[in-house]
DNA sequence: AGTGATCGTCAGTAATACTGACGATCAGGC
DNA sequence: GCCTGATCGTCAGTATTACTGACGATCACT
């Protein structure tokens, strides 16, 4: 889906230029993440559950923002592919405690260097100095709204 | 779809910034635009319209990076609120020329002061300056990719 | 005139996420 | 110790959304 050049009443939305650099940051994912196996959304799975802490799927829903029940899907592809493993929580026996395996911490360590890849080719144009900028601004702006 | 506090891992990926602040955006158009009775999609017709020169269907579907099938439906929608007009080019009688009616062009300021009025409260976190920035900075990750 | 391409349209289809329900499990009151 | 209400993961069905492929009408070029 390539965009055309627009005009400046269009450009000047904050929504359309957030959308635009978007949709090129997912296609490059897209593109650096095939050889690795994983989609984007898979990453942020593999990326939440790399920590000390146990992780149930609906925490992992909460947090990557997306449906339980979509999240059921989104294990199952991770545990069929063996990146990811369902077990039952000890203490309370409804949850699935995920954690990753040993392929899924390469697969994570092979998808974070793809992903840093994705992220340095969209950030060409721009300075270090300017890419630290332009991650605290949109942080700021990400703490700061959708958390009452 | 409120997203919950995340690590430091996934929040430092910028997909995951610029997901949620644009999900954020959605949201405040969503709400502001409810009232003028057009939706984000469709104030970017009705500005990408609002100029001297004609608009086939299929130049805003470029320009919008929505599907020409999709526009289809789309300029359905705004021709029976009675915002856009379709009219046969005379040059070319493929296409069909969109053109805003005056009550379009009434949508269209109405709807403009509500997507202000979404951003602001998007940015209120930052003073003009850091504003500013982030809109520079965006414009040009937006025009120096996807454009060969 | 004739060939190939383009524009808007539509029907069918694919992808995606949500709604509502279910069994299993937990927490708290009594 | 039960009973009630709530939560977790799951699944079937459904809504939403966008795309694929085709069509007639029209154009550009020979």
């Amino acid at each position: 889906m390539a965009i055309e050049r627009i005009g400046p009443r269009l450009s000047a939305r904050l929504t359309y230029l957030l959308k635009r650099v978007l949709v090129d940051l997912e296609d490059l994912h897209a593109e650096h993440l095939a050889p690795v196996g994983v989609s984007g959304r898979e990453l942020g799975v593999l990326l939440l559950l790399d920590g000390p802490d146990a992780t149930s799927q609906q925490q992992a829903a909460g947090r990557l923002g997306v449906d339980r029940t979509t999240m059921v899907g989104l294990v199952d592809g991770l545990e069929a592919k063996g990146l990811v493993a369902r077990r039952a929580d000890a203490e309370d026996r409804r949850r699935n405690v995920l954690a990753l395996t040993d392929a899924g911490y390469e697969a994570l360590a092979r998808a974070l260097r793809a992903s840093d890849e994705a992220e340095r080719q969209l950030l060409t144009e721009l300075d270090d100095d300017e890419s630290a900028q332009l991650r605290t601004l949109l942080a700021r702006l990400a703490w700061n709204r959708s958390e009452p």
